[in-house]
RNA sequence: GGGCGUGUGGCCCAGCCAGGACAGGGCGUCUGGCUUCGAACCAGACGAUCGGGGGUUCGAAUCCCCCCACGCCCGCCA
């Protein structure tokens, strides 16, 4: 999606190039980078913003065309600008600015936004493909930590972000239910554990004889041994075994569900490991017979050597099956199903090398679709310099994060806003907004040190500054009190913070792309930031004598006129939040 | 040892992929702004050898090379 004002522009400083250059241009053309298939679109690629506004909306550095016209910058800069209005386009040094006139723009944006409300900047370049997304997917029996947020909070995002696209979006949970930690805890269960004290607070109690088995297991490697034993009984069918690993089950599931529940984030399908049971034979024939499969210390692998990685286990030297097996399974299942456009993996960045693996057979096994998986990775969250760990018990659980949130967010309400209906409702909204805020803040390559510091802050660059603005925004839409009209005085349009504001708000639609791009909902964060900054600026900005002006006067004009423009910002701040998963409060 | 990632004011982060005008925000500190359109806000001040060195370029936080620090991964955990 192109950017309409950043188009013109271009167009006009083309004809000016061609106007000030005649027979020049062909050369300028041969010099271009191969992206740039015309003058128009390298102009385009090529202008920026400048660092100080007050030169212009758009500039053009002239240092690019200086080689092949033979010139200075900063003569060509005065030759084209010649050619042009010169209201609008001013030389300063080496750089062309240009300058929008407000009513155009004002003309331009906000009735579109008007129309299309929260459809604004949707796109229909996904052409309903679908897209499967991989993400949250915890590991069960064990607690939902801060950790866990990282993935459920990005995938989430991604999820939306692509469905507004016009993407078919598919949620899948792929639950961590299966594998040697089920070894680990029936053994745990039967040496230490109870149903009575497992019913009263099953997954606190879990956790704690997981961590128990790791403390033991260091001094008694014996017990190590009989995990595996009781992983390979539960893949063969062990009665006892397979009881207590549903009951494990449907424990965490419940457990999970009323997070997910808290979070307002539903699945599409809550597929785990285990579901690939009863296909994970087909997996191994199919790479057998493509002759991937060899014997290495009595494991099967496929030798993954020269293509310089290790190689990729796939059975245990006992027969029992592993992560990879596991995940080349639900590869091939999700293709089936779903024939997917793409597969995304949203999992933290150290299983890197395990996704590598497991493409690279895919693709070894010469399936058309290899190259449509992609993980999405991203970094850490770490406590006090530690990598959090379930194993160490060095784990913050997201139920408590909540809760605190809540508690603060409540104690500011009841001090700034006493009178505020369902206080408890509103609280969880900005204890969410402050936690997923922390989260897709940061760009997600990012390790992320989690500190109680930062996702209590409810003030600068945060979630609920956001939500706040949204608030704002929406006091002076019930305080306006009457159905906004598209039909206003345009020419009103004519500081220079409303035409930030048209700016930003043209770039909404832009942003989401790029986010779908990168895979990278931060970018939509950030956005939102920008937005409300501007708007926050506009609605306190004074007049030469320091006085306020009001969006909402007796000008009756003027108001409407703005009211146009709140709306605007509130419909794609709206937006914006729910591609973001945050909920959005009219009032806080 | 190999692979991947990170290193930007006291703290956190953006900018790096597509190199350009004095390196942008936030937190914290200091100053100013509510006789009510919501101060979870706004305005201003202080504060940076962009990890270090070399190279390419008219121009490097950004591209290339080397080094340093930290994190993660490297066969029967997931």
């Amino acid at each position: 999606m192109k950017n309409i004002f950043q188009e013109n522009t271009a167009r006009l400083l083309a004809e000016a190039f061609r106007a000030a250059y005649p027979g020049q241009i062909e050369a300028l053309i041969q010099t271009l980078p191969s992206n740039a298939a015309d003058l128009e679109s390298f102009i385009y690629s090529r202008l920026e913003v400048p660092k100080d506004r007050k030169l212009g909306d758009f500039a053009f550095p002239a240092f690019s065309a200086a080689a092949s016209l033979k010139e200075k910058p900063v003569e060509i800069a005065q030759k084209v600008v010649a050619q042009l209005t010169p209201d609008r386009f001013t030389a300063t040094g080496p750089y062309i600015n240009a300058t929008l006139a407000v009513p155009d723009m004002a003309r331009m944006v906000l009735p579109m936004i008007h129309g299309q409300g929260a459809a604004f900047g949707s796109q229909t370049i996904g052409q309903d493909r679908k897209i499967v997304i991989d993400y949250s997917s915890p590991n069960i029996a064990k607690p939902f930590g801060v950790g866990h947020l990282r993935s459920t909070a990005i995938g989430h995002s991604l999820y939306r972000i692509f469905a507004k696209l016009g993407y078919c979006s598919i949620g899948i949970n792929h639950l961590g239910d299966w594998g040697t930690q089920f070894g680990k805890m029936i053994v745990a269960y039967r040496k230490w554990g109870n149903d009575a004290e497992l019913a009263k607070e099953p997954i606190k109690y879990l956790y704690d004889l997981y961590v128990r088995f790791h403390q033991q297991e260091e001094l008694d490697s014996s017990l190590s041994d009989d995990a595996r034993l009781w992983f390979k009984k539960l893949e063969d069918g062990d009665p006892e075994a397979v009881r207590l690993w549903k009951l494990f089950r449907d424990y965490s599931q419940a457990e999970f569900q009323r997070i997910y529940d808290i979070l307002g984030i539903k699945f599409d399908y809550y597929t785990g490991e285990s579901f690939y049971n009863d296909r994970i034979e087909v997996v191994m024939e199919r790479l057998r017979r493509a002759g991937l499969v060899t014997e290495s210390q009595g494991a099967q692998v496929v030798d993954l050597e020269p293509y310089g990685m290790p190689a990729c286990l796939l059975k245990k030297a006992d027969g029992a099956t592993l992560y990879a097996t596991r995940e080349l399974a639900g590869i091939f299942y999700r293709y089936e199903t779903f024939d997917f456009y793409r597969a995304l993996y949203v999992v933290g960045s150290a299983q890197q090398e395990h996704f590598k693996q497991v493409f690279k057979v895919i693709e070894l096994l010469g399936e058309p679709f290899a190259d449509r998986l992609v993980h999405v990775e991203f970094g850490w969250i770490r406590f006090k310099d530690q990598a959090m760990s379930t194993r160490k018990g060095n784990i913050i659980f997201l139920e408590d994060v909540i809760t605190t949130a809540e508690e603060k967010a409540a104690q500011i309400i009841r001090d700034k806003n006493p009178d505020l209906p369902n206080l408890d409702q509103t609280a969880r909204m900005v204890a969410l907004g402050a936690i997923l805020f922390a989260d897709l803040g940061v760009k997600k390559h990012k390790d992320v040190n989690f500190s109680w510091e930062e996702v209590l802050n409810f003030e600068g660059e945060t979630g609920p500054y956001l939500q706040y603005t949204h608030a704002r925004l929406s006091a002076l839409m019930r305080r306006f009190g009457k159905p906004i009209d598209e039909t206003v005085d345009f020419n009103l349009f004519t500081s220079p913070e409303e035409k930030e504001l048209l700016l930003h708000l043209y770039r909404f639609g832009q942003t989401v792309e790029t986010a779908s791009d990168r895979y990278e909902p931060n970018y939509i964060a950030e956005y939102l930031l920008e937005l409300a900054v501007v708007f926050n600026r506009f609605y306190q900005r004074k007049d030469a004598h320091g006085k306020l002006i009001k969006i909402i006067s007796e000008r009756k004009n003027e108001t409407e006129a703005r009211m146009l423009l709140v709306e605007a910002v509130r419909t794609v701040l709206n937006e914006g939040l729910r591609l973001l998963g945050i909920p959005a409060p009219e009032e806080m």
